[in-house]
DNA sequence: CATAAACATTGATGAGTGTAAATATTTACC
DNA sequence: GGTAAATATTTACACTCATCAATGTTTATG
């Protein structure tokens, strides 16, 4: 196991933004996760994935959803899934990705939470 | 009045990510929010302000927080201020910037809100 | 095994971004 | 009004990033 904390790790870890500063550690930690979101295409990828059934969806269904090419979105999914906000599994010829809830709940907490 | 909304305002009209998927516009509003948030200086910025009494804080306490010159510490205060993060007032020589917690909460409901 | 389908990777490119040096602006005070 | 302090703006540059075309990889199926 690495010694090394993933953003996702990194974000259940401080308390909110308006409560305490942030150590410029906890915000190099914290900082990839929303990049991952800042992005108008992901923002999207991370709400079909997580508002689909199961909080799962195939990329097969994810591809037709935007005028964009097929690398790109794989793009885009490798992003989320490097970060921690998606998971990965292969089915047969189908890849599945799954949203992490407790990722986005720990990083709305960090951004909005009243208390540790 | 102007028929544009800011990052701030569209991050109070949508539904959380993980109800609903979020419109193309939706996320094109909401990105430029995260994508301000999504670097280590700013969020620090936006935390040492936040935490700071009365949610206010001088640029003058800022700058020496941070081992980067003061145009980049300027720089990064005007990103914030432009997406609505940061209301600014200018008393006598001094610039103080004052965090807006609501928009901070806007957020976080969006991104790790369990319903509307 | 050959072929097709689903998805990922590589390489290239144009646009955007964080940073600092130099300069400008605003305010206070002598 | 002249000078100094606080903050912003401009300019330039190295670097990152979103995107696509081309190609690779894996799995199923005939």
């Amino acid at each position: 196991m690495s010694l090394e904390l993933t953003p996702v790790q990194t974000v259940a870890c401080c308390s909110p933004l308006t409560r305490v500063p942030l150590s410029e550690k906890e915000a190099d930690g914290v900082a990839p996760l929303l990049k991952a979101l800042a992005d108008p295409v992901r923002l999207r990828l991370m709400s079909l994935v997580a508002s689909h059934e199961g909080g799962e969806a195939c990329v097969c269904d994810l591809n037709d959803a935007f005028d964009l090419s097929q690398p790109t979105i794989s793009h885009h999914l490798k992003v989320l899934h490097e970060v921690g906000l998606l998971d990965r599994e292969k089915r047969g010829v189908w890849v599945y990705y799954k949203a992490r809830t407790e990722a986005l709940q720990n990083l709305a907490a960090l951004i909005g939470g009243q208390a540790k």
